[in-house]
DNA sequence: CAGCGTGTTGAGGA
DNA sequence: TTCCTCAACACGCT
């Protein structure tokens, strides 16, 4: 579900609900979603800090606490947050709570339970997984750098920029969208990629994204902010979903769909060659 | 009923 | 070691 124009907005709606509330007390319903350490240990990690700040590092949620203490959320398919000013009962799929010190409560909802946490300290925050892996976003990748990395890579250009190691914050809408954007066909192996190309990709990838977070997202399928607030770039979207549908801006062949790793790839065979 | 999906990781083969 | 493919996670929807 939701890459980065999703995850920002997750991270801006969420904000101004948790910073400055203390964590009283932390419903663990689905154990499994906690990584690397067990549930008492996670509770007693996180109990009694204080939110002091929401980010996010590409598709990561990073949430900061007192005392240098960090709780990572990703969201993977299907994780969603919701709030309520006081308890209420958990609803389908609700498998994490945390309960604020002026009774609010955060619900952590995820119908797929792909989603992962982790606690972390400054010193291990950005030297251990998941966050260790991680590349710049678009707006921030030197695409000499990028360039380099890749010119011995056969995969196909649209599996690269899935992989968070290269660049990160593209999930399958964007990688469709901005390789139609830039007119090349997903399937060109990445060695085969020109600086110029990269160069273009990159640049598309930050600004659609960055139009997209401006519109909260998009909401296809499932996905949803914080509370069950929808995005509107799914109306936007020039290639990804539209099989068959006439080519928006050649307008003459139609939206052709294949599977590149696994995912549904979406170009349109005129303007991609 | 079968297949698909907005994401990632780890195992295993070459 | 590196590169790459594939299964697995689990559920709702078509």
């Amino acid at each position: 579900m939701p890459e980065l124009p999703e995850v920002r907005s997750v991270v801006k709606d969420l904000g101004p609900k948790v910073v400055n509330r203390k964590i009283v007390k932390i419903d663990v319903l689905h154990p499994k979603l906690i990584k690397e350490v067990n549930v008492e240990e996670f509770k007693n990690f996180l109990i009694n800090e204080t939110f002091l700040d929401v980010n996010n590092l590409a598709k990561h949620i990073i949430f900061s606490l007192t005392n240098d203490k960090y709780l990572l959320s990703h969201l993977r398919m299907s994780g969603k947050y919701f709030t309520h000013y006081k308890y209420r009962s958990t609803t389908k799929h609700d498998y994490l709570i945390f309960h604020l010190d002026d009774n609010s409560c955060i619900y952590y909802n995820d119908s797929r339970q792909f989603g992962t946490f982790h606690i972390k300290t400054k010193d291990t925050l950005y030297t251990t997984k998941p966050l260790d892996k991680v590349a710049k976003i678009p707006s921030e990748t030197n695409v000499k750098e990028l360039f380099n990395k890749i010119k011995n890579k056969n995969i196909p250009i649209k599996q690269l920029l899935l992989d968070q190691s290269f660049v990160s914050g593209i999930g399958n809408i964007y990688a469709n969208e901005t390789l139609f954007a830039t007119q090349i066909n997903p399937l060109i192996p990445s060695k085969n990629i020109t600086f110029e190309q990269l160069e273009k990709i990159i640049k598309a990838a930050a600004k659609i994204m960055d139009q997209a977070t401006e519109l909260g997202g998009s909401s296809i399928d499932t996905y949803t902010s914080v509370d069950g607030v929808k995005g509107q770039f799914q109306d936007f979207l020039q290639v990804h979903g539209h099989f068959n549908d006439v080519c928006k801006r050649c307008k003459k062949a139609k939206i052709n769909k294949i599977f590149i790793n696994k995912r549904g790839t979406y170009y349109c065979p005129n303007c991609q060659k």
